[in-house]
DNA sequence: GGACCTTTGAAGTTC
DNA sequence: GAACTTCAAAGGTCC
């Protein structure tokens, strides 16, 4: 039965992406050289950041075969060099290519099928876009200026819980003292990317729609959701997280995201291991069969 | 209690 | 500079 799930979500996703223009997309989109979308030098026009939360949904984005199927997408930065000042060189660039993802291990809901993974994103035109509520970027105290007494959420205890009770000081050496204060700093948690951003906002409409709670899936589905997403709408959350980053900068300027490094005990060599042979543990704690190689996609075209 | 699963992207490390 | 690794979020699962 799982196995067939499998198959079955996996035959739905072999035919996904939709060939442009074969009828099943929700929307056949302009090619990604629409020069109307773009500034002269071939940088498409953005708007200020929040202006893209408060204004009606933009008119579906231009998007081609290429950012299907990996081939080199020469996205680029919008213009805000006016907007950001610290950003360094590679900060808030879009990225070069956009690999497609592999067929889903998981079996989806019934609930959550094909088309519900990939709706129009224009489905309510006119609609206004979800205002964005990502809490980075609800300043905190931290902020100059900023009344608020919501500490950013990038500082978290170093369990990402609540602190630790007290203790009795008198039993600790002062090594131990002084490595347990460096334990108890709080973690300055890296600056959420745009998929994270994106995350982040969807997770809650996707659990509700698929009816799933296996954060894995949900991932899995935001993935592909993500994949199927305009350039304009994915240009809004790398512009959000460009804007994370610029904030992330400016209150811990001394960060680097190295500090973190090593405070997750990961497997790195098993899984290594398991990738070269061919082996994984899905969010079930059992290892799929392998699958065959997703045939490299083609417009209906040339099929 | 903590690693794992899954996703993408940014940034760090290694060669 | 390319390739690889780690960590951001999330919550169920497993050890």
């Amino acid at each position: 039965m799982y196995k067939e799930t499998v198959y079955s979500a996996f035959n739905l996703l072999m035919h996904y992406p939709p060939p442009s223009g074969a009828g099943q997309h929700p929307q056949p989109q302009p090619p990604l050289h629409n020069k109307a979308s773009q500034s002269p030098h071939g940088v498409p026009q953005l708007s200020p950041l929040y202006e893209h939360f408060s204004s009606p949904h933009p008119t579906p984005a231009p998007a081609d075969i290429s950012q299907k199927q990996g081939v080199h997408r020469p996205l680029q930065t919008p213009d805000l060099s006016g907007f950001y000042s610290l950003t360094s060189g590679s900060m808030g660039q879009l990225p070069h290519t956009v690999s497609w993802p592999s067929p889903p291990l998981y079996p989806l809901s019934p609930s959550c099928g094909y088309r519900q993974h990939f709706p129009a994103p224009t489905a309510a035109p006119g609609a206004p876009y979800p205002r964005f509520t990502h809490p980075s970027l609800m300043l905190g105290s931290s902020v100059p200026g900023h009344p608020a007494a919501i500490p950013h959420p990038a500082i978290v205890p170093p369990s990402g819980k609540q602190e630790l009770q007290p203790y009795d000081r008198s039993l600790k050496t002062q090594a131990e003292s002084k490595a347990e204060k460096e334990a108890k700093k709080p973690t300055i948690k890296k600056p959420l990317n745009a998929f994270m951003l994106y995350m982040k906002e969807m997770r809650a409409k996707v659990i509700a729609e698929c009816t799933l709670k296996e954060s894995a899936a949900i991932n899995q589905i935001l993935g592909r959701r993500w994949h199927a997403l305009s350039r304009e709408e994915q240009a809004k959350y790398y512009e959000l997280a460009r804007k994370e980053r610029q904030l992330h900068m400016q209150l811990y300027p001394g960060w680097s995201a190295r500090d973190n490094y090593g405070k997750k005990k990961r497997r790195s060599r098993e899984k290594h291991q398991e990738s070269t042979t061919g082996g994984k543990r899905n969010a079930f704690g059992t290892y799929p069969e392998k699958a065959a190689a997703p045939a490299p996609f083609l417009p209906m075209t040339v099929l």
